[in-house]
DNA sequence: CTGAAAGCGCTTACAG
DNA sequence: CTGAAAGCGCTTACAG
């Protein structure tokens, strides 16, 4: 043991307390020792750690010096037990997972989340819905009453945890606005079309005039997408400039850039809508000798780390991710103080950048 | 009558209805409920509850039935409470963790160690520690016995988390080898060296005179690969072919590769501490003008999915991160039930693709 | 093998 | 404003 880590630990032996201490485990200091500490009962004790209402100026500052003293924290299954509040939130991952673990603005997403939950003490618990057995579990955990509520991620339709969520009985909200079972759950999004929209004109604005899509209308964001482009396309968005993609991979826009250079080889410009898939469109120009912007602009959407490492870098949509976190967080934690909130929508931002 | 809440709320006159909301929440079966319709003591029903032993076929059966028509689920923090226990896990990432997000690798890591601790009903709190304040609330949070256990990502050695998880108070596992004052932690590690002295000796046996290298020796790990490199370059690993940078970036990797392309134009190969370093030095290549693999060879390490989205695709060092994950789990649970464990050294592997 | 009972460490009406 | 007391839902010796 090099040098007293902990004085009041250490100065204190053993006999005293309840429990005798019989383990060796970390028998941190309770609310009892920090009452008798501070000369009050632990009800006030309580108090102060709740707000400090209804405590007197003295009791109040006896204390808060015992606390710090003793180096009490409290213990959060026991006050679990009796508020019926966990401190606990479940970031749920409910698609398979890889493909979006892929996805740089997951990471964002879950960075922000923590980040916006921590202030506020509260834990985030990473669950993931790939297997069977394991959305069970996470449905078990949640009807259990282990977190306070969740950030549904990305839903899939056929979860059972779905109607948990959506009836309102666990608190939730949704990133991106959800389709089919789960739309009575409230979302924060980045306003999808508008920014389709910005991209499409910015192609228009640059002279392009065979404007292709690589859509993914997997998910209503990417429906919205689609739509954006066609709504500043009109009759000019052509069947046959649009390739619609199972995922937002870099593989699918590869994939995706090779058919639209097949099916139209005078295509001018592409707009993907999302970086990934635009990262791979990119790959797939290149490998078909097609310069960039030169022969064909490229639009992406997102904004992420990607956009900045492509060659040429990404001209994009930014999308507010960071805020998008935080605002999940305040949304969520207002819904689990039972006061109201409601959807949020998200203005994009155009990003010029070198590929468009 | 026990759903008579509604008259009592009306009855009385509280100033605050949040109590209210609260007793509305939901109110799942508890032990006893399980207790009584088994026609069993809840002692009973606590032992079939953990592991079933010491229990007769007919109260085992009958327990089971009143399980499964109850719904009953644990109460986590009524059993915590007792056990002490948390059944939680926190994955700490103690370094500016943007920087680190960044990095692909994270993701897998933090997607397998999920999987693996669910396998075992255990949850996966994330911590970040950014800040001081989350640096403190991290410290409090482990020491409060919040979690079982600590797996560590990164460690910034002025952290004061360390002491806790050196000293073994607190079973803990790092990934990668520490340095400095964790170096006490257990950990699991790729054979760094191993990797390093493959990719070199790979550069070799294609030929390669001038074989610069672009390290990164913050961490032990990246030491290691440095040391792999002179391993077998022996006294032709010259200086002036060598660039130490702060980070794993792609942004740190670009700018490696212009300062080796000035200082020592003719070289001829490279080989990057990481995938994402590899990713920048190419895009500084192509600026260059230099045709990879052509002028001058890539390699990297980590096996990424970088590395497959580069242009041209990265030969590289896989690392086995599955595995990493899964020891680092299972090393972990050992350490928690108190059985011996130690650090785990997993072997790498090359990866033939285009740039080398 | 099983039940009764003693807590685990907290919060929260309730009555001063 | 404050203390005494009644739980919250579980586990675990301890006696049968």
């Amino acid at each position: 043991m090099t040098g007293g880590n902990d004085t009041a630990d250490a100065a204190q032996p053993h006999p005293k307390s309840r429990g005798a201490a019989r383990r060796a485990m970390r028998r941190g200091p309770t609310i009892d020792d920090v009452a008798e500490l501070a000369g009050v009962s632990r009800g006030t004790v309580s108090r102060v750690l709740n707000g400090a209402r209804y405590v007197s100026p003295a009791a109040l500052k006896a204390v808060e010096r015992a606390v710090r003293t003793t180096g009490y924290t409290v213990n959060q299954s026991a006050r679990s037990l009796v508020t019926k509040q966990s401190n606990a939130v479940a970031f749920v991952l409910s698609e398979p997972q890889e493909r979006l673990f892929e996805d740089p603005n997951f990471s964002v997403l879950l960075r922000c989340c923590t980040q916006a939950l921590a202030e506020h003490d509260i834990s985030l618990i990473l669950m993931l819905e790939s297997s069977d057995a394991e959305r069970d579990r996470v449905l078990r955990y949640v009807r259990g009453g282990h977190v306070d509520g969740v950030l549904l991620i990305s839903a899939h339709s056929g979860d059972p945890l779905i109607a948990d969520l959506a009836s309102g009985v666990v608190p939730a909200v949704a990133c991106g606005k959800p389709g089919g079972p789960e739309a009575a759950i409230p979302y924060v999004a980045a306003e999808d079309t508008e920014g389709a929209r910005q991209m499409t004109r910015h192609l228009v604005a640059q002279g392009r005039k065979r404007i292709g899509m690589i859509a993914c209308t997997q998910v209503v964001g990417g429906q919205e997408r689609l739509q954006g482009y066609r709504d500043v396309l009109g009759r000019k968005a052509r069947g046959r400039l649009v390739v619609d993609t199972s995922d937002y991979s870099f593989a699918a826009g590869a994939a995706a850039m090779r058919e639209l250079l097949s099916v139209s080889p005078d295509i001018d410009a592409v707009f993907a809508a999302s970086d990934l898939l635009a990262a791979g469109a990119l790959a797939e120009l290149r490998r078909a000798g097609r310069r960039v912007p030169d022969d064909v602009a490229v639009g992406g959407f997102d904004d992420s780390r990607i956009a900045r490492e492509t060659d040429p870098p990404l001209t994009t949509i930014r999308q507010p991710l960071e805020r998008v976190a935080a605002d999940m967080v305040d949304v969520l934690l207002r819904l689990i103080r039972r006061e109201p909130a409601s959807s949020r929508l998200l203005p994009t931002e155009l990003v010029l950048r070198e590929s468009a």
